[in-house]
DNA sequence: TATCATTTGTAGCGAGTGCTACAATTCTGC
DNA sequence: GCAGAATTGTAGCACTCGCTACAAATGATA
């Protein structure tokens, strides 16, 4: 059902999920920046990645091949659907790994800087007890 | 104290994590691999990695001008002083993680795979959290 | 509209990590 | 000791993601 990938190593699991977390970071920024101030620049993203403008229009040229972006020369950066979706569920599973860690009483900073990694290597069964715990640190 | 990066983005602190990592995992792998059978090849890196042998063999000639391996060419693979104080303080943190991941309630395997990438973005405050978190529910 | 600042694109560099193919060395078994 | 297997090294390729420097396009302002 899922890919044929070698996951019983968890080394290339790790390496398999790198190789996607460029993409759902840049989806999931995208998708925040145009719901916040209406379109979304490269330079907006330069800023947010604290990287070069140079790295993002590369970056954004190979999302745009691989279908999950759209842009004109010099004009904003917008989702596919395909990339809407994809920053949903990346949205969906950050928000879920920072409650996750205030919960646990990390400070609001670090559980930030930490979930910003941390989110790319957490699988389903993870997930589920992450979400679990924070229901019930809620319902308390 | 620490270090002069920039901690204050979290894709920058991710982008530092990840480059600390391979030789978080390497020495890890060396020092484990030299306990159990006494000595470290480059194959068997390359066979716990999931890797060919000449990736290995690269990495291993920059950990060793790095200072946290030594070897010889067509010989085994041996830590430094100072990789091996990077491989005890990396198997203490991954433990950790583990531990933690298992006292949540993530069954084994998925513990396992998890813990070899979220070891790498997890803070000390997130650390400290997590041992708080093993010491409530074993002492339960 | 002409000018200037901002933004985006392009050229070209380096580091890191993956690979296959082939060469050199070491180890093993006869 | 010697042949062949196993291991390690080297050459060379690809892809990703950083960067600076410079060019082109866009946007704002006088
Ligand atoms: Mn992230
Ligand atoms: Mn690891
Ligand atoms: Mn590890
Ligand atoms: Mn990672």
């Amino acid at each position: 059902m899922s890919e044929p990938v070698k996951r019983n190593n968890p080394f290339a699991k790790v390496r398999a999920d790198h190789a996607a977390e460029t993409a759902e970071d840049y989806v999931e920024a995208v998708s925040d920046m145009v719901h916040r101030t209406g379109e979304c620049r490269v330079r907006d993203l330069a800023k947010i990645m604290g990287v070069s403008h140079v790295t993002v229009t590369r970056i954004v040229t190979r999302l745009q091949e691989q279908g999950l972006i759209e842009t004109e020369p010099y004009r904003p950066v917008r989702l596919t659907s395909s990339g809407e979706k994809l920053a949903a569920n990346s949205r969906q599973r950050h928000e879920i790994v920072l409650q996750f860690l205030l919960a646990l009483g990390v400070p609001q900073d670090d559980a930030e800087r930490d979930t910003e990694g941390i989110e790319h290597h957490v699988g389903q069964a993870t997930l589920d007890r992450m979400a679990a715990f924070i229901r019930e640190r809620s319902g308390d």
